[in-house]
DNA sequence: AAGTGGTCTAGACCACTAT
DNA sequence: TAGTGGTCTAGACCACTTT
C-alpha cells in the first residue's frame, strides 16, 4: 500500500526513501512547508504524531525526530498530553551569532598586523581581570584585521604569562586570532566568556580604524577565555566601527535552515 | 549483571533508572562532566558509540541522544566512520540572545508609555521598508519603557494601515510590546527580520532616554515583520544606552544547559 | 575487514491532558 | 478512558574511514 492513508485529498508531495536525504529530514521540511504555506497557522494544532505516521506511513521515531528538529528551530513547540503546536514568531527567542566576523577572518585578504607585544607589569584592572598579583608580569598585544589595507578591527589583548602554567604553547595559539574564532583554539582551554556591547570610539581607536567622522559609534566584542582549572588565561577585546559589524538574524518560520540542530536526534 | 562491563576501574557515576530524570538526559551530564574534569581533552576521541552502551548498559538510540545533546551544544562533535570527538572552544560558534531584554519585559516594574501615536503619509524611506506607496497612509508610534520611571528603552515603530488587509486584530498585538518579546505576537506574522548595530545617541533619542552625559553609545535593535504573504507588516527600532543592553554569551563547555535543545533528541 | 557514526523500524511502557 | 507527547529497547541495515 504505498499510497498515503490520511483521509481528505492525497495529492500532499511525500517521501521519497531513495532521496539521499533522511527521512526525518524530508518529513520536517514537509511540515515546515505547510506552515509556511499557511496550512497550519500560529497558535494551531499540527496532526498527532500517530496520524502523521499514518499520513506519510513513517515509523514514531522518524515522525518524532522531524518534529524535535522543528521544535529546535523554534518553529514548533510540543506539549504532553496535549499536542504541537505552531509557534508564534516572537522577538525574544532571536539569537544572533559572528557569521559575520568568521566571514572576514576566513577571507584570504583579511591580513593580521601586530602593532605591539611586549612584556607589561599588570595594572589594578588587569590583575583583576586575569587573576593575578597587580606588578605581576603579563603579555600585552595590541593587533589589527585589515582588509585589503582598510582596518576593521582593533583587538586589545592580555595574556598571562606564568612559566610554571603549562600555557606556553597555548599563548601562541590563543595570539592567533583566527585560530580563535575559527575552532582552532587551544586544547587548553575549557571556556571563555563573551561580551558585545557599543561604545563611542576614543581617539586612539578611531585613529588606528581610520575614522575621521566624530563622534563615532563602535561595538565592542571583550572575552576572557579560561583553562581547565577556570584560571583566565587572556583577556582582551576587539573595537570596530558600527558598520564592520552590524548582528542579523530572523525570527520565525524560514524556508530553509541548515545548523547544526539539522544533526539532532 | 547489574554493574558496568567496562574495563580499567568501575568508580564511575552511573545512571539511575529510578531519577525521574531521562536516562539519555543523565548520560549527556555525565559525559559533560567528564569533560569538564578534563578525562576527555578538547580534540580528543570519546569512547565509541557501542563502548558507550557496553559501558553504562543503555541502548544505542539512548547513547546517540546523549551524543546529539552534546553535539547539539556544540561541546561535541561527531564524524562518521572516525568518531566522536571533542570540541575546542571557538568564539566564532558564540550566538547572543536577547534574555536581557526579555527579562526586562517580564519584569512587572516595566511600564510603556505611549509619547505619540498617529497616522502619517509614509514618506520615501518608509515606504521602502513597508512596501507601501509614497504617501500612503500608515501608523506611526513612539514608545517609552521605563523601570520605576527610569526610562530604558525608546522605540518608534510604523504600521501599515490597509482596511484591505487583515491586520486590523494583529496591529494592536504588534503594537503590544510586551507580546512581540515574550513570543504571544500576532498570528498573523510569519517572520520578522532584525538587525542589531551600534550608534551614538542623537538629541532626541538622549533627551527621551533622559542621559545628559554625550556623546553616549547605544545599541539599536531593527525590527520588520512579515505576513504570511511576505509583505511588511510594520518597522520599527528600539534604542537604549548601551549600558542597559549588553549581550552576553559563553562559549566551551559550562557546567549545566538548559536550552531548548534539551528535549531534543 | 573491522570499527565507527547515521538511519529506521516495531513495539512496549510511561506521564500528562482532556472529557 | 482515550488520546497525546516522551522515553527506551533490540535489532537491522547503511555509509564512511581506517587498517
Amino acid at each position: 500500500m504505498p499510497e498515503p492513508k490520511g483521509g481528505a485529498a492525497a495529492k500532499l508531495p511525500l517521501i521519497d526513501r531513495d532521496a539521499g536525504r533522511p527521512v526525518f529530514d524530508q518529513l520536517a521540511e514537509l511540515l515546515r512547508q505547510q506552515i509556511l504555506a499557511g496550512v497550519y497557522r500560529p497558535g494551531e494544532r499540527l496532526p498527532s504524531e500517530s496520524m502523521l505516521v499514518e499520513t506519510y506511513q513513517v515509523s514514531k521515531l522518524t515522525v518524532r525526530r522531524a518534529i524535535n528538529l522543528l521544535a529546535a528551530q523554534n518553529v514548533i513547540s510540543t506539549a504532553q498530553g496535549r499536542g504541537t503546536f505552531v509557534k508564534e514568531v516572537d522577538l525574544g527567542s532571536a539569537s544572533f551569532d559572528l557569521t559575520n566576523l568568521k566571514e572576514l577572518l576566513d577571507d584570504t585578504r583579511t591580513m593580521v598586523k601586530i602593532l605591539e607585544a611586549r612584556f607589561l607589569p599588570a595594572d589594578e584592572r588587569v590583575a583583576r581581570k586575569l587573576q593575578l598579583k597587580p606588578g605581576q608580569r603579563c603579555v600585552f598585544i595590541r593587533r589589527l584585521l585589515a582588509v585589503q589595507d582598510q582596518p576593521v578591527f582593533y583587538h586589545r589583548g592580555y595574556l598571562i604569562y606564568d612559566p610554571t602554567r603549562p600555557v606556553m604553547e597555548a599563548e601562541m595559539q590563543v595570539t592567533d586570532l583566527k585560530g580563535i574564532l575559527q575552532g582552532s583554539g587551544s586544547t587548553l582551554i575549557k571556556s571563555g566568556d563573551l561580551l558585545l556591547s557599543a561604545t563611542v570610539l576614543n581617539v586612539e581607536e578611531a585613529q588606528t580604524l581610520q575614522i575621521t567622522a566624530l563622534p563615532a559609534a563602535g561595538m565592542i566584542l571583550e572575552h576572557i577565555f579560561y583553562d581547565f582549572e577556570n584560571r583566565p588565561v587572556s583577556w582582551g577585546w576587539f573595537v570596530c566601527s558600527s558598520e564592520h559589524l552590524c548582528l542579523h538574524t530572523r525570527v520565525g518560520i524560514e524556508k530553509v535552515k541548515r545548523t547544526r540542530d539539522e544533526r539532532t536526534r
